[in-house]
RNA sequence: GGGUCCGUGGCGCAGACUGGAUAGCGCGUUGGCCUUCUAAGUCAAUGGUCGAGGGUUCAAAUCCCUCCGGACCCGCCA
């Protein structure tokens, strides 16, 4: 049992199947619903369906089921009601039903809401930004995704473990460091970076791309040119163009780094071909290579961590692809066996296998709804090296050795590599296992006129949202409250600020796209965190003024008869049913759905019914159990968001 | 071109998995409420053929089909 709430329920739906059992009608199929209006009670009952299965009137039988329940010895359900053309609906009994949320939630405390669960274990992971740029708005979400989803799984009773997956071995991250060495290698990220580590290695990074992309551009439209192919050199030059802007762009923000690099890049013979070699070179954990690699994704992981620890953001395990599945053999062994397999071709010295054999061998089109054909995946370049996803089935299993389930957090656009991933467990005779990986995905975060690119160095970082957003949340603060001190107001700017950006991301499904815009993932009116907090707030300022006497004095529960209070009391009760459905369904959103509407109850409450100012001590009481209650409540449902709750504001 | 996801008042969203009573909320606009506990609040007004069209059903924003629009994917990148 989860609280009052679903006691109620149970009550209820034991109550229907009593009723039906004696009318003689089927009462396996019990449902219960939630009335569109508050005033048609708590819950309800629709016959309509039965009636059509016993060809009754629904409208009769609705009669007799709340007839029934006359006499009925019930503890939390009041009045059961035949309603409309065939509802029944059920009212709490509000004295016994207030007194129950209120012990409840009093007794427990921070646990309210959290259940005991199966100790499933879980592992999550999130985040796993490359270590190539700074986290942007984009990583951002599939940060606070991921943590709420583990806070909330947690809460629910699972064994959670976050896990951030460094992915040091990907080409992506040799040429960052290809570029990082003309600057004088890992010893530059620790001299020459004037801020933030993670900026500089995004912006050598980017610097990295642009000249090379520019090179190689150059050199194939000459060649399309002197093969007289103009449409195709067409296409090229706006390709470099594009390359050129972005070489102006970075350019204007560190010409010197930026120059470096370039001509670094235009004095070798074959820059790809050097990208190509330090990640052979990494791979077979060349000391002078693992020096330049590891240093590069230390400073930006020390970024990563800073940022990450701002909003409240931490992990059980860091898991460096190298060590999970490159160095120790893991990504090699998976190509032999998946080679042994016979879904393997060899070709032109490449390993691939063969998905759609796999799909059809295993009858996996429609389990996995798969109506076109599956593009075949390369396991092993024609160099030696792995590629990601690869790697990525290494580390897969090395994941399920440590947890009953494992949930990857990643963008949308992998979905193919990690249906890819799925296919080559069912190849490796693990379909088993494959039903124990979940791909969470979710959508990008879009810029109004651009794309994101990490290899163009455009992007919002988590950083400047966070830093603007508490700048904000300061300004607000101090216009407020001109009262608190300057140390006070820096503190509750930070806890605001930081709440807004998190609840603006979580709040939103994750199947859909935002459109990144400061307004957006920087409110602070209803429907943002800042508006639960207030709430909280206002909680917390009525129980100061009160004191502490109220606590062992005698309560009158019969007082919270209101409209407001009735409705506060039922949305309080329903918290720790949210919690499961939201851990049941992997949606965190719910939970910033319902802090939300509990705030909104709670302000129409605030503004309609006095607490200290009550007519008598046992009303005034039991106000302030409900207040004290609704304090823990909002409490509890932002910490699931991962949200602070200040006492003042 | 193929596939997947999304489409709900001017804008941003909830409701869809599990069909149910007049489709909720915020922003915006207009007009109220601080000598009762913090006005980051609240009240009222305004505004919707739930992308379009079919189908299933006693009942469809919700399930099915077709179409339209947008995003994403279809690499010896990740």
């Amino acid at each position: 049992m989860s609280g009052p709430f679903a006691e109620f329920r149970d009550e209820c739906t034991r109550l229907v199947k009593a009723a039906l059992e004696r009318e003689g009608m089927p009462a396996e199929d019990v449902r219960l619903a939630t009335p569109s209006d508050p005033s048609l009670g708590e819950l309800s009952f629709s016959t309509f369906a039965l009636a059509k299965k016993v060809r009754g009137d629904p409208r009769a039988i609705a009669s007799r089921i709340a007839a029934a329940a006359h006499g009925g010895a019930w503890r939390l359900v009041g009045k059961v009601e035949a309603a409309g053309a065939g509802y029944v609906n059920f009212y709490i009994e509000p004295k016994a039903f207030a007194e129950e949320l209120i012990r409840s939630v009093s007794t427990e405390g921070s646990g309210y809401g959290t259940s005991r669960g199966d100790g499933e274990k879980v592992l999550v992971e999130h985040t796993s930004v490359n270590p190539i740029h700074p986290i942007h708005i984009g990583g951002a979400r599939n940060a606070v995704i991921g943590d709420c989803l583990s806070r909330v799984l947690k809460a629910a009773g699972k064994d959670v473990r976050r896990h951030f997956y460094i992915d040091d071995v990907g080409l992506q991250v040799s040429q960052a460091a290809y570029g990082l060495s003309m600057l004088g290698g890992e010893e530059a990220v620790r001299s020459a970076a004037k801020g933030k580590r993670d900026h500089f290695i995004g912006f050598v990074y980017a610097s990295t791309s642009c000249a090379m992309n520019i090179r190689a551009l150059k050199g194939e439209i000459e060649r399309l040119k002197a093969e007289g192919k103009d449409e195709e050199a067409r296409l090229k030059i706006r390709e470099l163009d594009d390359w050129v802007s972005v070489s102006a762009e970075l350019r204007e923000k560190d010409a010197e780094t930026f120059d470096r690099i370039l001509g670094g890049v235009n004095a070798s013979a074959d820059p790809e071909g050097e990208v190509a070699e330090l990640l052979k070179r990494y791979e077979s954990k060349d000391p002078a290579a693992v020096s330049l690699i590891r240093g590069l994704c230390d400073a930006a992981l020390e970024g990563f961590r800073e940022t990450l620890g701002r909003v409240g953001i931490v992990f059980d395990s860091w898991d460096w692809e190298s060590e999970t599945a490159s160095w120790n053999g893991g990504a090699k062994e998976v190509v032999e066996r998946l080679s042994r397999t016979g879904f393997t071709k060899l070709e032109d010295g490449t390993v691939v296998l063969d998905c759609e054999a796999v799909v059809e061998r295993f009858g996996l089109r429609e389990k996995y709804g798969i109506k076109t054909e599956v593009p075949p995946l390369t396991l092993m370049r024609s160099d030696g090296t792995t590629l990601y996803t690869t790697r990525d089935i290494a580390y897969t299993l090395w994941k399920f050795g440590r947890a009953d389930r494992v949930i990857n957090v990643i963008s949308i656009e992998q979905k193919l590599p990690q249906l890819q991933l799925k296919i080559a467990l069912h190849a490796l005779g693990m379909g088993d296992d494959a039903e124990r990986l979940m791909h969470y995905s979710y959508e990008l975060v879009h810029l109004p006129g651009y794309k994101m690119s990490g290899r163009r160095g455009r992007y919002v970082t988590f950083d400047e949202v966070l830093e603007e957003a508490v700048q904000r949340a300061y300004r607000e603060v101090t216009e407020r409250s001109p009262h608190l001190s300057e140390e006070e107001r820096r503190r509750i700017s930070e806890v605001v600020g930081v709440g807004a950006v998190r609840y603006a991301l979580a709040a939103v499904a994750p199947q859909k796209p935002i459109t990144f815009t400061w307004d957006r993932v920087i409110n602070f009116e209803q429907n943002s965190a800042p508006f639960i907090q207030y709430a909280h707030a206002r909680a917390c300022n009525i129980l100061v003024k009160a004191g502490e006497g109220w606590r062992g004095a005698a309560v009158d529960y019969s007082a919270l008869c209101s409209k407001h209070e009735r409705e506060l009391v039922i949305m309080l009760s329903k918290f720790p049913e949210v919690v499961e459905e939201a851990a049941r369904s992997l949606r965190p959103e719910e939970i910033a759905e319902y802090a939300n509407e509990l705030a909104s109850k709670f302000n129409l409450f605030y503004d309609n019914v006095p607490v200290l100012k009550a007519e008598g001590e046992g009303a005034k009481n039991a106000r302030l159990r409900l207040v004290d209650s609704t304090r823990i409540v909002l409490s509890n449902a932002l910490a699931l968001l991962g949200v602070k709750a200040p006492e003042r504001m």
